[in-house]
RNA sequence: CGGCGGACCUAUCC
């Protein structure tokens, strides 16, 4: 058993995932219990492949198997849970990991914290931030990182640039990622000067931007106006021994195509395959909208036709751009099918669908169908705004 | 001894 265990350790660094999990079944098949770091080290590379769902059912086979778990048992738990949207279950592992006597680690606080920020729970964040500071837990750079990213992201930048100041006055280093989630708050923040400021201060400190650095960058300089200088980033990400990858790509595109260039918008598109980068539902969301808003719906369309063709399944953001293009096109009546065709699909329309449908019908006059669609949200007990 | 935590892209109206 302990042979298997090195073994499954081995292949997993390795990336043999498959290769590993076929072994762990032969583990499981011949009757012995598994360790928890082996449960860990698979549990982890599922929800390093994004496979949320798969490790959280492997959690809990770990929980069953009546192992106890350590430690890095419960922050993989509550990480997990958290990622899985399922916050109020990551709250209650982690006191019962305090119930049974574990002391959390600065990594338990961290990926609490973390947790909550995303589920919109910014006071229980606070709290357990507070919970964390009295235990006594020192901060390390990535419990900082997690807290500046939440500050920028809750509309507090300057208190984010004060945590920023703080770690660096007490001799922690801010890395790649804690400059780069402080650019994107400070540029979200309509404050694109620090943002650049910071860039060029990370650059003087030997900290090298990455492709997540430059796309937020270029993406803010975009939200500026500072097209310009956007492309030029984009065209000198090489200085940096970045290329392009696929969100870098969609970013510049719809940049592009908000400031007013769909056709390089398009050539670009072009151009990303031949550069290695595969068009995601994401590019074709950017350039349908892109399309739709300068009334090109003909194109929005051949696009729409194109990613299914692809085998890419159009989602809630393709279709409401769809119906808002069409609806600005003046053809509502196209629109109102899409929503049709949408459901056909197995795509529920949310909030921002319907009110792209009702101000298509608005505009054209058709009140009274306009009228019918909101009685059909709040059926499906939206409430309109 | 080993296994765990952080940043970037898209839709309506405003």
């Amino acid at each position: 058993s302990a042979v298997y265990e090195i073994l499954i350790g081995g292949l997993v660094k390795a990336g043999r995932v498959e290769e590993a999990f076929k072994l762990f079944g032969e583990l499981k098949w011949k009757g012995d219990v598994p360790g928890v770091s082996t449960y860990c080290l698979l549990i982890d590379s599922l929800r390093k492949a994004s496979e949320i769902d798969t490790a959280c059912k492997l959690f809990q086979e770990m929980e069953k198997s009546g192992c106890s778990l350590d430690v890095v048992a419960y922050n993989l738990g509550i990480d997990l849970l958290g990622k899985a949207g399922k916050i109020v279950e990551a709250c209650k592992l982690f006191e019962e990991m305090e119930k049974k006597g574990h002391k959390p680690g600065i990594i338990s606080y961290s990926v609490l914290i973390d947790g909550l920020a995303k589920a919109g729970r910014i006071e229980e964040a606070y709290v357990v931030f507070n919970k964390m500071k009295d235990s006594g837990c020192v901060m390390d750079v990535v419990t900082y990182t997690i807290l500046i990213d939440l500050l920028g992201k809750s509309g507090k930048v300057y208190e984010a640039l004060e945590l920023f100041y703080e770690m660096t006055k007490r001799g922690d280093t801010p890395d790649v990622v804690t400059y780069s989630s402080l650019i994107d708050g400070l540029a979200k923040s309509d404050r694109i000067d620090e943002a650049y400021e910071l860039f060029l201060d990370m650059t003087q400190k030997d900290c090298t931007p990455n492709s997540v650095t430059l796309n937020t960058l270029i993406h803010g300089l975009f939200k500026a106006g500072r097209t310009e200088a956007a492309s030029k980033h984009f065209e000198e990400m090489g200085r940096w021994g970045c290329v392009p990858n696929t969100i870098v790509y969609n970013t510049y595109i719809d940049g592009l195509g908000k400031s007013g260039n769909v056709k390089d918008a398009c050539f670009l598109f072009g151009k990303m395959e031949k550069n290695g980068c595969v068009p995601n539902v994401e590019t074709y969301n950017i350039l349908i909208s892109g399309l739709g808003s300068v009334g090109e719906v003909v194109e929005a369309w051949n696009l729409f036709e194109e990613m299914e063709k692809k085998g890419l399944s159009p989602d809630v953001i393709t279709f409401t751009s769809l119906i808002h293009g069409l609806g600005r096109a003046g053809e509502e009546g196209a629109a109102y099918k899409i929503l049709q065709v949408m459901e056909e699909k197995g795509c529920i329309p949310n909030i921002v669908t319907y009110n792209a449908l009702i101000n298509a019908l608005g505009k054209a006059g058709k009140v009274k169908e306009a009228y019918k669609i909101l009685d059909e949200m709040r059926a499906r007990g939206f409430s309109p705004d």
